[in-house]
DNA sequence: GGAAACTTCGATGCA
DNA sequence: ATGCATCGAAGT
């Protein structure tokens, strides 16, 4: 697969993991990936749950804090334009006209240096500080703030605790490392020499570089020093990106530049709470037309009635299939290979999404299409189609997936502390979930359970997670809403835990106008307190499906980067990651690693066999 | 008035 | 019922 995919953003994931934020530091609770045998000799990876003593400082206070920090920066951009480059003093010093006493004064510094602040610079003199769009031109050069140790410390008001970064002062030093291809890199190969080992000693720091936008900045480095550098030399670089702090802060209010991040914190006071937008329009009646109105009927329910809503549904799913996983995919496609990007900050729940292709969606199962053929005596032709099989790995690599198993279940007995729940995930002779879940809901054996059963304890459990009504389960199971609100009724007695818990996270939200999930990553939702029913309820059931959702996410990075950062210190392992589907991590190894353990190990025997 | 660009919405896929 | 991306049709 194409270098690009997929490792950058573990980086950074990694980062935060060695710098201790946003979350690792402040953790309240600590996860780790232990193995269990099973009885029928199988490995299995279990994950308890530990609660931790130590309950430190709001990681998002801190982001907050970062935001002070980085406007300096903002602040010197304009002399960063072309131009004013060579310029001494206050403006940036490019480091190519520097002596060698001086490059090596200046190494020194960085060796020193307790903070870096950077950017890229773009070919039209843009940065990423005020560039709207992802970097489409090519890269000119890099700022770089080298803040110095011997620092006062920061203004009054933003001191209160831990460490920050004064603005720019004497000893600070701003520089200026070309990029570009040039003449002069053609001329002097020394000059790129030592623009790279500028860049490689402040990577290798262990002091926080803060960069907005750090996973291009990470990505285009590695790209332009294609040679030189490893992602595994960067790994361990303590990054952090304003832009992620802003979104630990708010994830509902997409922050579409670095100057829009300015303008929000600093240059108007800042309002406590979230800012709700919602004009009063909502009110306004919508007009629903006749087809759409046709359309909520779903088809499903006609399927028995006529041939013709299953022929409208089987065209909508192969039509599917062309649209998006054949044609889409080959759009995307470069030299043979598909690069999705990653977006850190997408979500309001905390996970990561993806796009060009959504590599997350590519369809599970395959889909069979029969091809008539109009001429008598031929049989139809079947074709099928299984879009996961249209990736393949490189020659000698082979593919590895390692996912969770109902993640999410797991977080909600957690939270809850329901011990019949509890108990389901302690017992390692369960084979399958619901299965259990439903004997022992409906209070019938094991073996009676037929899937029917086990596909209604799953709908109902996910449906009491999100809060469905009613209606929607009956619509979800194909019975009567009366019949549906006993279910629902019938687990809550069962689980009351669960129920407990649901009403104490939306209490709990009503109070604070935001929910938590379990590390710490917070949730305003304005509409909590809501007069109308419709949007206050719709609060109710996100606050819910926030803290489950968003705790599972937490679980699933914090996953991804322990085991990049194992394969990191490995020297022997290779293993790169290739995609994250939520509770799924894809890896491409290559096939000699993956023959050294057993073929049903766990993902953690496998990487510990290094 | 028609063409083209843009937005919205519903259906589909994933978890 | 939650929350992502993507496509085409329909509306603006």
């Amino acid at each position: 697969m194409d270098k690009i995919l997929g490792c950058q953003d573990t980086q950074i994931l990694s980062c935060y993991q060695d710098s201790g934020f946003p979350k690792w530091e402040y953790q309240e609770r600590s996860f780790s990936v232990e193995e269990k045998t099973l009885k029928d000799g199988k490995n299995k990876m279990v994950i308890p749950l530990k609660r931790k003593q130590n309950v430190s400082t709001s990681c998002l206070e801190k982001t907050r804090k970062l935001h002070v920090n980085t406007s300096m920066l903002h602040e010197r951009r304009y002399s960063c334009t072309p131009g004013q480059i060579k310029s001494s003093g206050k403006y940036p010093c490019d480091i190519s006209s520097l002596g060698s006493e001086e490059k090596s004064k200046l190494l020194a510094a960085i060796e020193q240096a307790a903070a870096f602040i950077t950017t890229m610079i773009f070919q039209d003199g843009s940065s990423q500080l005020n560039s709207e769009q992802a970097p489409t031109l090519s890269v000119k050069g890099v700022v770089v703030l080298v803040k110095n140790q011997t620092d006062q410390p920061c203004s009054p008001g933003h001191t209160s605790a831990g460490y920050t970064w004064n603005a720019a002062n004497e000893n600070d030093k701003l520089i200026y490392l070309k990029t570009e291809q040039s003449s002069l890199w053609e001329r002097e190969p020394a000059h790129k020499k030592f623009s790279w080992q500028v860049l490689f000693q402040m990577l290798q720091c262990k002091v926080p570089i803060i960069c907005f936008n750090a996973k291009d900045f990470l990505r285009t480095l590695l790209q332009i020093y294609d040679n030189e550098i490893s992602w595994k030399q960067v790994a361990n670089s303590v990054v952090l990106d304003p832009r992620i702090a802003a979104w630990l802060i708010n994830p509902s209010d997409t922050v579409p530049s670095f100057e829009c991040l300015i303008q929000k914190y600093f240059e108007k006071p800042f309002s406590k709470g979230a800012e709700n937008t919602d004009t009063g329009t909502s009110g306004t009646l919508r007009n629903v037309s006749v087809s759409s109105l046709f359309s909520i009927v779903w088809l499903n329910k006609l399927q028995d009635l006529h041939p013709l809503p299953k022929i409208i549904l089987e065209y909508r799913q192969v039509h599917k299939m062309k649209s998006t996983y054949v044609d889409g995919l080959r759009a995307c496609m470069k030299k043979g290979f598909i690069s999705s990007t990653w977006n850190q900050t997408g979500t309001v729940t905390g996970r990561l999404s993806a796009k060009h292709p959504n590599i997350q969606g590519i369809s599970k199962h395959p889909v069979t299409i029969a091809k008539k053929q109009y001429i008598k005596g031929k049989e139809e032709d079947i074709i099928t189609i299984s879009p996961r099989t249209l990736f393949v790995s490189k020659k000698g690599c082979t593919f590895l997936a390692a996912d969770f198993s109902h993640i999410e279940l797991r977080i909600l007995a957690d939270l809850s502390s329901e011990p019949e729940l509890l108990k389901l995930f302690q017992e390692p002779e369960i084979s399958d979930i619901f299965t259990t879940l439903a004997s022992q809901w409906k209070g019938i054996p094991i073996e009676q359970v037929k899937h029917a059963d086990r596909e209604q304890a799953k709908r109902i459990v996910y449906s009491v997670v999100y809060g469905a009504g009613k209606e929607r389960l009956a619509d979800c199971l194909g019975i009567t809403p009366v019949q549906a609100s006993q279910f629902i009724e019938s687990f809550m007695q069962k689980y009351k835990k669960v129920h407990e818990f649901t009403k104490k996270t939306i209490e709990q939200c009503r109070n604070k106008g935001y929910v938590v999930s379990i590390m710490g990553r917070k949730r305003p939702l304005a509409n909590i307190n809501a007069q109308d029913y419709k949007l206050r309820t719709q609060a109710e059931r996100q606050a819910v499906n926030f803290v489950v959702q968003g705790s599972a996410a937490d679980l699933c990075k914090m996953a991804m980067v322990k085991i990049f950062a194992s394969v990191v210190i490995s020297p022997t392992l290779t293993a790169r990651l290739i995609a994250q589907i939520h509770d799924e991590l894809l890896f491409e190894t290559l096939e000699w690693q993956l023959k050294i353990a057993p073929r049903n190990c766990s993902i953690g025997t496998f990487f510990s066999l290094a």
